[in-house]
DNA sequence: ATGCACTCCTGAACGC
DNA sequence: TGCGTTCAGGAGTGCA
């Protein structure tokens, strides 16, 4: 699925269903995500019980009494969802409480789980070159200036560039860069500080509404609930090719970049 | 150091 | 209805 507001959304769902609860059973059904899972995961996430769950960049970060913390990534199919009944083909982990059965869903398999003490999670390799939420206060406009300045790769690729930024993905990268009115062709080098400075902005409007709306429902993406996030029917270029452009109505193209794709207001964006 | 193509896997959507 | 083709939100790896 997912980019930073589906994985925020996800970890806000699944909060008030596993923290404070004890993991009676982890249940571990395939083991060959995108990396071979801990082989001891299952065991040593059984019978201990989750304090917390947080969020690093598109993480999810589960942590439990035994000082364990439990790394996910969602990967581009991955999602949690109850589990009633037999399990599904591509119900790769079941987790077991008091509350009944949560199960880790993912037919692609590009998801990936790994155990680190808490402590020293934040250093797990995955994450330690990670850089700033793109929510919090680290992630600054002087920030943005700084890692586009001498720069010759196009904008759109630097803001998936995740030790940029953390979080961002192709949608919400193609969003951002409507909203800021500009080109995501454009060598981020050459981009004026001031220009930069609205995509800051845009960014960090773009995710916090998107959060709001509980994510963007494509495909795979639904939050813990079952519910779909409702943020797709607010996007202004993503997959409106052809489509007139809300802001001047010329029609939105789409073009590829580094394989994949990007919408964009040709007349907006500059 | 930087930029980019390739790769993993499956399912859904589309065209014929 | 059935079959083949294309595409998909990620991101590490290896190459030029």
């Amino acid at each position: 699925m997912p980019e930073l507001p589906e994985v925020e959304t996800v970890v806000r769902g699944l909060r008030p269903l596993l923290v404070g609860e004890r993991l009676a059973s982890v249940i571990v059904r395939r083991a060959d995500l995108r990396w071979p899972l801990p082989v001891d995961l299952g065991q040593r996430l059984t019978g201990a019980t989750v304090t917390a769950i947080g969020r690093r960049a598109k993480y999810g970060l589960i942590d439990t009494d035994r000082g364990d913390t439990l790394i996910f990534h969602l990967g581009m199919s991955g999602r949690f969802g109850p589990c009633a009944g037999v399990p599904g083909a591509h119900d790769h982990l079941l987790f077991t409480t008091a509350r009944g059965t949560l199960a880790y869903t993912d037919p692609r398999r590009f998801g990936s789980m790994h155990l680190a003490p808490t402590t020293e999670a934040m250093r797990h390799p995955l994450l330690a070159g990670l850089g700033p939420e793109p929510l919090g206060d680290a992630f600054t406009a002087a920030v943005l200036v700084a890692a586009a300045r001498g720069r010759r790769t196009p904008i759109k690729a630097l803001l998936l560039d995740q030790t940029i930024v953390a979080g961002l993905g192709n949608i919400y990268a193609s969003e951002a860069l409507f909203a800021a009115g500009i080109n995501p062709a454009r060598m981020a080098g050459a981009i004026a500080a001031a220009r930069l400075g609205r995509l800051h902005l845009a960014i960090r409007e773009t995710l916090a509404a998107a959060i709001e709306a509980g994510g963007s429902s494509l495909r795979d993406h639904a939050q813990v609930s079952g519910e779909p996030g409702y943020f797709q029917h607010r996007f202004q270029s993503y997959g409106r090719e052809g489509e007139p452009c809300p802001m001047c109505g010329a029609a939105i193209r789409r073009r590829e970049q580094a394989g994949r794709s990007t919408f964009y207001c040709p007349r907006c964006q500059r």
